[in-house]
DNA sequence: ACGAATTTGATTTTT
DNA sequence: TCAAATTCGT
């Protein structure tokens, strides 16, 4: 019980202690609300609150895994429910779907997919796009959805003419889901927002079961989830949620800063907590991060403080063109790792689009500085994996159009478009799934003899699989994989790229042995669970956090980050408040939280920068400092311009911040190195050839994945001896990446991996 | 049905 | 500029 409560300050101990009625944190970035979370979290249960009757809800998965596995720390063997919203809402719908016309065996459509069943409505209704691309009018539609418009409530405005073709289309495609029995990401929030509106018994019955909902990043909630929440406080108003308006960056996704603005109102009872001490930043850079975003008018005051050191100024650069900028601040890091100082997973670059990245990792590379980027390359997303997977969709839910059209004739055989063309009006004229009409393949009008064999026995392939769905789903994906021909096919093809299809989707059957491992520990498996964790968990996000690595972002992938060093590229007008946006004082003030996101991420130094002239989509633009550059305490600021060549930015003695230890850095020179620098020495540390003998005798022990750390010589059967780059996860997640001597490149899940540490 | 050629259009992307 | 998406040609 005390030991709860220890090392922690007057308003988190305030929060944690918080049991009944609607609690608010307010909290700044760095103010340790994590650990406030999973702190109440357990002081709840101590105050006997039974675990089945707490709710945690995230947005992503990572932040729902971080969660647990701190609150499973704290209180050992009590089984809260942390979940995304979106996997908490399929769960509702698998259970009350059909209150909303939904089967429980949905599916459900990643961004893909359902653009594809848009297009698909597009055509099949007529309708006048008038230029607006499918994109645009999912858009459009995604946001009716985020603000709980449903179909039959949508009404087309006057002097909008894409709402007209939102009006004829989004009923349609609603239809259309409903009919293959699909949802969109949008769906799994909103039809359960609407089952809780229009059923009160169930609302009631689920308000009651869920007595404690928390919510994190509650800034980023849009409607739906408002009214979702909202309806689980009625009976047992014990909602807290916790948040802070100046991050809220995604209202471009109908995020809808409101909600927490309007909270207090929302609540009346509401008990208000503000987490306003930063554990994270110094001085400097909070008193930036603070004057800058005190020019945003839709905010809640608060008054951020530290009682960290002052740190060293934080410092704003000119450089001529975005290659010096690139090359400088590579060069600066690349200095800083030679010397010793800091090593490269210290350092972070970000920045406001993708594009940017592009110069520094240039730079970076010709540094010899190693760097990852963190992508959006979903596992789940690739072809080859999706074509295996709508194997396993169709099986589960006949009506998944979707997936007939994915996996019909993938690998090839001999079912064209022509025959698909006949095969969709035959399921239009007579209102049956694809997969239905493909039984009737062999009397369907001008269908050629050779198609309609091949999909008779397409079906019985898919009626296989179905068969096989209480088995293991390895034993499901295995029998795609082989009976399709779609291993085959690949094996056979001569394609460098096909090669590493078929490594993924050996990988893909390993996923699904370590989920059917996984279940038969914790139950909960089978066909359609697996699947729906390909639809809502992706692969990015656990990305490596243990490799030392510099860091390449966009700004909103930063939330919720930190790294000692971090660089603010391109703070230019039309980049950082993006031209996009800078027009609304809407736009105005999420660009401007965007920068304070980034800014807040920097534990000892920060450094941004701005050029004279970048290229632009081809052309060379002059441009403009950011407007928000005016906006920071500028006399605090070091600034510097690039242009004079022998600046010596280190030449004074800064005080240096907090507890850290007091480096010396390099008195590094600005400009850009002449020639490329020397390239790091990557194999260093290699097995030799004779260590690599006693390799092969321990391919069948078990190791543990964590006996595999950082930088670690380890030997594979097959590829022989490397070292450890990267790693990542915990458990049976732990994930690696290895640098063969002969192989190149590699990534391991290693429970599963023959991978072992090499001995001597 | 595939690869080449060309057209287009271009923030951010938790799920 | 440049990459993705569509169309074209075989």
């Amino acid at each position: 019980m005390t030991s709860l409560l220890e090392n922690l300050n007057e308003a988190q101990r305030e929060a944690v202690l918080h049991v009944d009625g609607p609690l608010l944190i307010l909290a700044g970035p760095g103010s340790g609300k994590t650990r406030v979370v999973t702190h109440r979290v357990a002081h709840l249960l101590e105050q006997g609150v039974r675990s089945r009757q707490v709710l945690a809800l995230t947005f992503t998965n990572k932040a729902a895994s971080e969660m647990r596995n701190r609150i499973q720390s704290l209180v050992p063997g009590e089984a809260v429910w942390v979940s995304t919203f979106h996997r908490f809402g399929a769960r509702m719908l698998r259970e009350h779907g059909e209150l909303v016309g939904l089967a429980p065996n949905f599916t459900i459509y990643d961004t893909s997919d359902s653009r594809q069943v848009l297009k698909r409505v597009l055509e099949a209704e007529r309708i006048h796009v008038m230029g607006y691309s499918p994109d645009r009018i999912a858009g459009a539609i995604s946001a009716a959805k985020n603000k709980l418009i449903t179909a039959d409530d949508y009404k087309a405005r006057r002097d909008s003419p894409l709402s007209e073709i939102v009006a004829q289309v989004y009923p349609a495609y609603q239809q259309r889901m409903l009919q293959s029995a699909a949802v969109d990401f949008d769906d799994l929030l909103m039809h359960v927002a609407s089952l809780l509106y229009h059923n009160p018994e169930v609302r009631a019955q689920l308000d009651d079961r869920f007595r404690y909902v928390l919510v994190d990043e509650y800034q980023d909630t849009n409607k739906a989830q408002y009214v979702i929440l909202k309806a689980l406080s009625v009976d047992h108003p014990n909602l807290a949620a916790t948040g802070d308006p100046d991050q809220s960056i995604y209202g471009w996704r109908g995020a809808d800063i409101t909600n927490i603005l309007e909270f207090e109102r929302d609540f009346p009872q509401v008990h208000v907590v503000r987490l306003e001490q930063n554990y994270r930043s110094t001085k400097s850079i909070l008193r930036v991060a603070d004057e800058l975003i005190a020019h945003n008018t839709r905010r809640k005051q608060k008054s951020l403080f530290t009682d960290n050191g002052e740190g060293r100024p934080v410092r704003l650069i000119a450089y001529a063109d975005q290659d010096l900028e690139a090359g400088g601040i590579a060069e600066e890091i690349r200095a800083a790792i030679e010397g010793g100082q800091r090593r490269a997973s210290d350092f972070a670059v970000f920045y406001r689009t993708n594009a940017l990245s592009r110069s520094m990792e240039r730079a970076l590379r010709a540094a010899g500085v190693p760097y990852q980027m963190v992508r959006g390359q979903e596992f789940y997303g690739r072809k080859e994996i999706k074509d295996v997977l709508a194997y396993c969709q169709l099986a589960n839910n006949s009506h998944d159009d979707v997936a007939f059209d994915r996996s019909v004739n993938s690998p090839t055989r001999g079912v064209g478009k022509k025959s698909i063309e006949r095969l969709n009006l035959h399921a239009y004229r007579y209102g049956t799934s694809l997969l239905d009409a493909a039984r009737q393949a062999d009397s369907i009008e001008g269908m050629t003899k050779r198609a309609a064999n091949s999909l008779l026995s397409y079906v019985k392939l898919i009626d296989e699989v179905a068969s096989l769905a209480s088995d293991s789903v390895e034993a499901v994906i295995g029998t795609v994989i082989e009976k399709s021909g779609y291993s085959k096919a690949l094996r056979e093809s001569g394609d460098e790229e096909d090669q590493s299809r078929l490594e993924n989707i050996e990988e893909l059957l390993t996923d699904a042995r370590q989920f059917d491992e996984q279940s038969e520990e914790f139950g909960d498996g089978g066909l359609e669970a697996y699947l729906e964790r390909t639809w809502l968990v992706n692969e990015t996000d656990d990305w490596e956090t243990e490799a030392d690595k510099v860091t390449l972002m966009t700004l909103h992938a930063t939330k919720g980050l930190e790294f000692p060093v971090v660089y603010l590229i391109a703070l230019e007008d039309g980049i950082l408040p993006h031209e996009r946006s800078r027009d609304n004082a809407e736009g105005l003030e999420e660009e401007r939280r965007l920068a304070f996101v980034g800014i807040t991420r920097a534990k000892e130094q920060l450094q941004m920068s701005y050029v004279r002239m970048r290229e632009y989509r081809g052309q060379r633009r002059m441009a403009i400092p950011s407007s928000f550059l005016m906006e920071m305490p500028r006399e605090q600021l070091e600034m510097v311009d690039a242009r004079s060549d022998d600046l010596d930015f280190y030449a004074d003695d800064y005080d240096t911040y907090g507890v850290d230890e007091q480096y010396e850095e390099p008195s590094t020179q600005i400009d850009v190195p002449k020639s490329p620098a020397p390239k790091l020495p990557v194999a260093a540390g290699l097995t030799t050839a004779a260590q690599l003998a006693g390799g092969k005798s321990t391919k069948h022990s078990k190791v543990s994945p964590d006996v595999f750390s950082l930088g670690m010589t380890v030997v594979h059967p097959e590829f022989g001896p490397g070292k450890i780059t990267a790693l990542g996860g915990s458990g049976s997640a732990r994930k690696a990446t290895v640098q063969f001597a002969a192989a190149g490149e590699r990534r391991f899940v290693l429970v599963h991996s023959q991978l072992r540490p090499a001995q001597g």
